[in-house]
DNA sequence: CGTTGACACCTAGGTGATCTAGGCATAGGG
DNA sequence: CCCTATGCCTAGATCACCTAGGTGTCAACG
């Protein structure tokens, strides 16, 4: 129901850090971790996707499950690298927000 | 230096709940409390503040300080309600973010 | 007096990320 | 047979932000 902020491409990578995932599985393991917050459109995950497959730091292979196929994803070495700088950068704009509204003088009107 | 993730307008508000502004000091004060992470450009600081207020959430009006002319900006009374507002959103995104990321097994590689 | 740097405001146009709104295909239940 | 869930996909719009310029004042320097 939020939208994600310039983080879908690490949000991503986080889950694909579990384990290999297919782009559905993928949607509904983001919505169960951030407890119903984040619910991605399809539109919007698999041209994501492409773009990270396309920066070799997920690979995918297709599988047949009962006729049906699915486009599984894996994250690469390079991925989990980009992961942990992601985090990273992630963490300091995430402080840095918080720094600023810390610091107003607006919180106390709870 | 970090690009902001759609939380402008937010900074901006609390930045204004601590007392009138004109741009430029806006700048400065987001740097400082952010401790360097932001440095807004002016092309991107602007634009946002004709916005807000058309919102209404912002007023302004034209000061003269030595022959040279500023625009202070002053939070208003629904400025404050949208601050409040979007605070506890990002607080919600924040929170949602950090669950999909501390759920990962990769952060045990540090 | 000309120029440079700090201050201070502004806009037009581009880019990148995300969302909207569709389409395609299979399997299973009613 | 149709509808729903599963599953993948793309084109185009939208929004936020950045780039790259522009204007004008004042003070200091040569």
């Amino acid at each position: 129901m939020e939208p994600v902020r310039g983080n879908l491409d690490m949000l991503i990578l986080a889950v694909l850090a579990d384990g290999p995932a297919h782009g559905y599985a993928q949607i509904e393991a983001l919505r169960a971790r951030s407890g119903g917050t984040f619910d991605i459109a399809e539109g919007t995950l698999y041209p994501a996707l492409h773009k990270l497959e396309a920066a070799k730091v997920v690979r995918s292979r297709w599988e047949d499950v009962n006729g049906r196929r699915r486009r599984v994803y894996s994250i690469t070495a390079s991925g989990q690298r980009s992961l942990a700088e992601r985090h990273t950068r992630w963490s300091a704009v995430r402080d840095a927000i918080d720094a600023v509204m810390g610091g107003a003088a607006w919180a106390s009107a709870t």
